[in-house]
DNA sequence: CGTCTTTGACCCGCGC
DNA sequence: GCGCGGGTCAAAGACG
C-alpha cells in the first residue's frame, strides 16, 4: 500500500473537510428541541450495538466498537456536521479506524466491550504505541546514543518500516462555552498549538491516571465558534475515577454508561457560577429506525426514516443540558430518498 | 507541596 | 533538501 494510500486510512486529523451534497442538517443535534433528520448507522456497525450504544450498559470501548473504532479493516467514517440554521454545506469529517493492521496484527486490539479491564498486552499495547515512540525520547542530557547532548534528542528508536500507528478516534462535536468539558475523567494538558487557518488553539490532553494513554483534544470550530470539537483517541483502562470534581459524578449517574461511552459526564460551566449551567448528557434518539441489512455486505446499513420524528429520549436530570448540544456525526445522518 | 497549565523548543511526516 | 503543520516534551510558573 503506497503512502498515500495508507494515509487515507488514517484519522489523519480527522477534519478533512469536504465539500460534500448539502446535508440537510447533517447533524444531531442532542438538544431537546431540534428533531432528528435521520440517522444512518454505518455498515460495520450492528444496530444492536447502536441501540446500545443509545440505552445500554457500555462504555467507550463498547461504542467505539461499535462504530467499528477497533476494526482491523480500513473502513472509514464520515462524519458530518452542518451548523444548524444556515445550509451551508455539511464538513464532513473522515474518520478510519486507525487501528489498522498494524505491524505483528496487532490490529485486532479488540475494544473489548466493558470488559476492558482484562485489557492486559493488547490494548495498552497499542495505546501507548503513539506514546512510545515519543517515550523514547531521552531527557536532555542523558542521550543514550551519545549523540549531541545540547539539543533535546530523540532517539530514533523507531523502526524505519514501522508506522506509526493511530489510536482509535472518536470525535463528536459540541455546542458550549467552555472548551473543555468536564467528563468524569481527570485530563493533564500537554500542549497547545495554534490551528491553521483558525483563531483558535487546539489543547492537548491527557488522562491522567497512571497507565491510560487516553489523549483528548480539544479545539473550537472555526466556523462555528459555539461549538467544540472535541477528540478522543484511545481507550480508558480503568473506571470512572472515584474522585470527580463538581456534580460531575452526581450526573453522570444518570448515565454512566453513556457518559462514559462519549468520555462526557456533566460539567460546571466554567461560564460562572450565576450561569447555573447545569450541564447533562443528553440524548435524543430514534426510536424508529429501519435496517436494511444485507448481510455482511458493505453497504448494509441502518436508515432512519426522516419521517418517523418519534424520538426516545434518555432521561434526564435537569432541563438544562450539559451537552446541551451534541453533535452527532453524520454518518448517522442521512435523509431517506 | 502537589497538581495542573503555559509555552517555547523539538521531532516527525509530508508535500513541494 | 527544505519548509510547514501537527503533535509532544518538559521546564517554569500558577494555583489551591
Amino acid at each position: 500500500m503506497s503512502d498515500h494510500e495508507h494515509k487515507d486510512l488514517y484519522y489523519h486529523d480527522l477534519f478533512q473537510y469536504e465539500d460534500h451534497e448539502h446535508l440537510n442538517g447533517g447533524m444531531i443535534s442532542i438538544n431537546h428541541n431540534q428533531n432528528l433528520q435521520g440517522i444512518e448507522v454505518p455498515s460495520y456497525m450492528n444496530n444492536t450495538s447502536f441501540a446500545e450504544c443509545l440505552k445500554g450498559p457500555m462504555d467507550y470501548n463498547t461504542l467505539a466498537t461499535a462504530f467499528g473504532l477497533a476494526s482491523s479493516t480500513s473502513d472509514e467514517v464520515i462524519f458530518s456536521s452542518a451548523n444548524e440554521g444556515d445550509q451551508k454545506p455539511a464538513e464532513h469529517i473522515r474518520y478510519s479506524g486507525g487501528v489498522g493492521d498494524g505491524d505483528g496484527g496487532g490490529g485486532e486490539t479488540p475494544l473489548t466491550p466493558n470488559s476492558s479491564v482484562s485489557s492486559s498486552s493488547a490494548e495498552a499495547g497499542a495505546e501507548e504505541d503513539s506514546g512510545k515512540s515519543k517515550k523514547d525520547r531521552q531527557p536532555k542530557g542523558s542521550s543514550e546514543d551519545g549523540g549531541d547532548s545540547s539539543k533535546k534528542v530523540m532517539s530514533k528508536a523507531k523502526k524505519k518500516g514501522e508506522k506509526k500507528q493511530r489510536e482509535p478516534r472518536f470525535a463528536f462535536m459540541t455546542k458550549s462555552e467552555v472548551d473543555h468539558l468536564e467528563d468524569g475523567y481527570r485530563w493533564r494538558k500537554y500542549g497547545q498549538k495554534a490551528v491553521k487557518n483558525s483563531p483558535y488553539p487546539r489543547s492537548y490532553y491527557r488522562c491522567t491516571t497512571q497507565k491510560c494513554g487516553v489523549k483528548k483534544r480539544v479545539e473550537r470550530s472555526f466556523e462555528d465558534p459555539s461549538t467544540v470539537i472535541t477528540t478522543y483517541e484511545g481507550q480508558h483502562n480503568h473506571p470512572l475515577p472515584a474522585t470527580l470534581r463538581g456534580n460531575a459524578a452526581a450526573s453522570s449517574a444518570f448515565f454512566p454508561h453513556a457518559a462514559a461511552a462519549f468520555n462526557y459526564a456533566p460539567i460546571t460551566g466554567s461560564a460562572g457560577p450565576s450561569s447555573n449551567f447545569h450541564q447533562e448528557l443528553l440524548f435524543q434518539m430514534p426510536h424508529h429506525y429501519m435496517i436494511n441489512n444485507n448481510n455482511q455486505g458493505s453497504s448494509r446499513s441502518v436508515v432512519v426514516n426522516p419521517h418517523h420524528q418519534q424520538q426516545h429520549q434518555l432521561p434526564r436530570a435537569d432541563q438544562h443540558g450539559l451537552l446541551q448540544d451534541l453533535l452527532f456525526p453524520s454518518m448517522f445522518l442521512k435523509q431517506e430518498p
